[in-house]
This record gives C-alpha cells, sequence and structure tokens, in this order.
DNA sequence: TGGGACTATGATGTATACAATGCCTTCCGC
DNA sequence: GCGGAAGGCATTGTATACATCATAGTCCCA
C-alpha cells in the first residue's frame, strides 16, 4: 500500500541546503561547493547543482559564473526591502482575502491564531521555534487564500528571509502581545469579508514587524529602504 | 578592457527557449523535450536542463517530476491574476521612483516615452515590436529607479508574459494615444517628485491596460481595497 | 469481447568523466 | 624586495552514459 514514495535527490539537496541556510549553519559569504555538499549528501553533483540553482532564483543564495554559489549577508538594506515589499504584497493579499476567504480558510487562521497566542504565553519561555513556523503558516494561508496562485511564489521567499537573520527572540512580551493581536484582528477583519480592514491591519502588523527587525524608524529619509 | 564575454550553453538555451515562448512557436500545452532542444542547439541535455528549470522557477514552463516541462495556456484568470499584481507592484515602483529616480533615469524615462509615442505615430502603422520593447524599457527602468533591487526580479517575468498571448495589436489608436500619454504623465509625476500622483497614475495605467487586453469590466473580485 | 497486466519505448533523473575557467602560488626578471 | 607572468590546482560548466519512471500498446485470460 504505502509506497516508498521515492524522494528525488534534488529535492533531498534543495530543502536540505535550505534547511542549513535557515539554521545558519553557514556564515554570511561562505562559498558553498557543489562537490561538498554532493558528498555530504551523498549523491552527485548534478542534483545539488540543481537545488543550488533553485536557490538562487528565490535569493537565497547569490551565484556567479564561474564562481558558485555564495551565502549572501542580509544586510539592513535588504531587510527594508523585503518589508517594503511585503507590505504591499501582504496588504494586498489580506484584502483579497478578505473577499474570498472559505469559511474552513478562516476558521484554521483563528486556530493558528490562537495556537501562536498559546506559544507565546503558554508556557513561562515562548517557543519560539514553534512560533516561527505557526506565523509562517498564518501568513502563507492568508497568501493562499487570497486566490491568486502567482502571489504565493512571490511572496514565499520574501516571508522566510528575515528570520533567517532576525528572530521572533526579538520581540519583547509587549511586542508579542501586540503581533499576536494582530492576528485576531486580521481574522475578524477577513471573516466579516471586510477587505479595507484587513488591508490596513496587514499593512500595520508587517510595519511593527519591521519596527521589531530593525528598529530604526521607517519613515525618516535616512533609514529608507532605497 | 571589453572581455570577449564568453557566453555560456545554459545562457544560450535559456535566451533561445525564452524567445521562443515569447514568439508562441510552441503552441500551449506542448511538451518541451530536453533531448529535441538539446540537438537543436547543438549542445547536451544538460545545460537546456538547467535552462528550463530557469524558466520553470519564472513560471514560463510548467514543470513536473518526471513529466519534463509544458509550454503553460494563459487563461484570462492568469492575465487577471498578474495584471492584479503588476498593479500592486508597479504602482508602488513608480511611487519609489518618484521620491528617487536620478535626473538622468528621467530624462531616460522622457525619452522612452517620445520614443514610444514616435514608434506608435510616427509611421502609417504603428511598429508593434518596437513598442514592445520600448514599453518594456520604460516600466523596467521605473521599477530600476524604486532602487528595490528585490523588486527586479519579482516583476520582471510579469511585465513579460501578458505579451506573449496578447500584443499591443489589441490597442486602437485612442486606447494607445491614452497610453502614450501615461507615459508622460508618469514621467513628469517622477520628475516632479510627486509619490502620490506617480502611484495614482501608474495604478490607472496598468488598469487601462488590462481593460484592453482582457476586454472584460474587472469587476466583481477586482474592487479590491485600496 | 472486455479488462488487466506486462512489456516496449522514450522520456526524465542521476552519476561520472572531461573541458574550461578563475584563483593562487611560484618563479623569473628587474 | 617588488612586480608580473606563467603554470598548477580547485571549482564550475558541459557532455555522456546509465538508472528510473511514465505511458502506450499488446497480449493473455476470463
Amino acid at each position: 500500500m504505502n509506497k516508498p514514495e521515492r524522494l528525488r535527490a534534488t529535492d533531498v539537496a534543495y530543502s536540505s541546503i535550505r534547511q542549513g541556510l535557515a539554521a545558519g549553519r553557514w556564515p554570511a559569504g561562505s562559498h558553498l561547493r557543489e562537490t561538498e555538499l554532493a558528498a555530504e549528501l551523498g549523491i552527485s553533483r548534478t542534483p545539488v547543482r540543481e537545488a543550488l540553482r533553485k536557490l538562487a532564483s528565490e535569493q537565497l543564495v547569490q551565484f556567479e559564473p564561474h564562481l558558485g554559489a555564495r551565502v549572501p549577508g542580509w544586510s539592513d538594506r535588504d531587510l527594508e526591502e523585503i518589508f517594503a515589499l511585503r507590505v504591499e504584497l501582504e496588504s494586498f493579499a489580506a484584502g483579497r482575502a478578505a473577499l474570498h476567504a472559505s469559511p474552513g480558510q478562516v476558521a484554521v487562521l483563528r486556530q493558528l491564531a490562537q495556537d501562536i497566542e498559546h506559544a507565546a504565553f503558554g508556557g513561562a519561555e515562548p517557543d519560539y521555534v514553534r512560533i516561527t513556523e505557526l506565523n509562517n503558516r498564518f501568513h502563507r494561508l492568508i497568501v493562499a487564500a487570497a486566490g491568486n496562485r502567482r502571489l504565493d511564489s512571490l511572496i514565499a521567499t520574501l516571508i522566510d528571509i528575515p528570520l533567517v537573520v532576525r528572530t521572533f527572540a526579538r520581540f519583547d512580551r509587549q511586542a508579542m502581545a501586540r503581533s499576536v493581536s494582530h492576528h485576531f484582528d486580521l481574522v475578524e477583519a477577513i471573516a466579516g469579508g471586510n477587505a479595507d480592514w484587513a488591508v490596513a491591519v496587514m499593512r500595520a502588523h508587517i510595519h511593527a514587524g519591521r519596527q521589531v527587525m530593525l528598529g530604526t524608524p521607517a519613515g525618516g529619509s535616512a533609514g529608507q529602504a532605497d
């Protein structure tokens, strides 16, 4: 019955390297050598190469001809650019989700919001790993509920990247509480079909996240994403 | 100083296939066989394969494991999704460009707007190929002037795709004239550093383009929150 | 005659060998 | 001692051989 679910070496390499990147396994600027990775994973260079090219297309590694893949360093400017795009794309997604989300999706969103709250405040210490994963699912579900299939691939990498270098551990108790309440606001706005509300909340939510991650004010002339 | 710029087989394959797609060489649903393309281009499967994967990451071909690459059919829904994203991303870009564009960039934009006008109305017949290319450069330059490097890669594929299946030949004389005037509006808004104006013009410009390409009113789901 | 399994075929997935490129060291000349 | 050029070495780019999978056609059996 249960077929071996043979997975391709390319996928193994891709998820393995991606996970390593997310875990900060290689310092910024590291040279990811195809031979090394292949040997480590017990496969040949070919699938490793494909995985690296795919990661490069998502800008998770930098690629230069004849030089190979390097781990990019995430500057404040990079993060500013990413947050600026997230403000636009995710607020758009939230607005569309308010119009198109199914009752089932809304129910899952509400459950996720509750789970995030529990992971943040249910124990003595926030479970940052779980928060990250749940938050990720929450945002991705809103994007999915927007019903614009192309939006998924555009946003996918933008959501993950900031958390590679800046984690939820940067959120103090108050910032975390505000973030949690944003999620409940979003659920209500989407459940009520109020696109304008959903857009506004999401814009505010991403801006707040940016503030925590980057610290500097976004409005000033100096810290702008440009 | 100008080095021979040796081009890799991968790049040859990529641009060749991409060009073929843009020219409508293969009908929607066609199976792009690696062996065939390799033989035709006089290279091996390896670089062809890499090129196809890259095109797949841009969603210019569809990829399924063990089945290979297929030419996607562009449904009205696809185009709707693309235009919806262009409205968001390019208007954002226009606003940023108004704040950050250099005088040189503004000058080039103005020249491009004039060139487009000339290509459209300078001769007996509009030069659609030239219009397409100039229009492309105009929009890309605005994106570049926005100063958000990540925006480039996000928008790149969105600008090209609609023109694969729907060309400027769909613009009648009046629609073309309006499009041309939008371009001049954009130049003025950006030259004057008026971000709000630039955003508004670009939103209107993309919506107008959508109307020509798709014909149907953008109502219903598109009545989204802005 | 219909249906299911098997096999033939051709495609993609992977491994490996070879070519080309870039970098670094070393050696020569000054 | 310094500068530059040449060559070796490590790495990526490409080609090719082999493995695996999907599909279609055929044959056998009920």
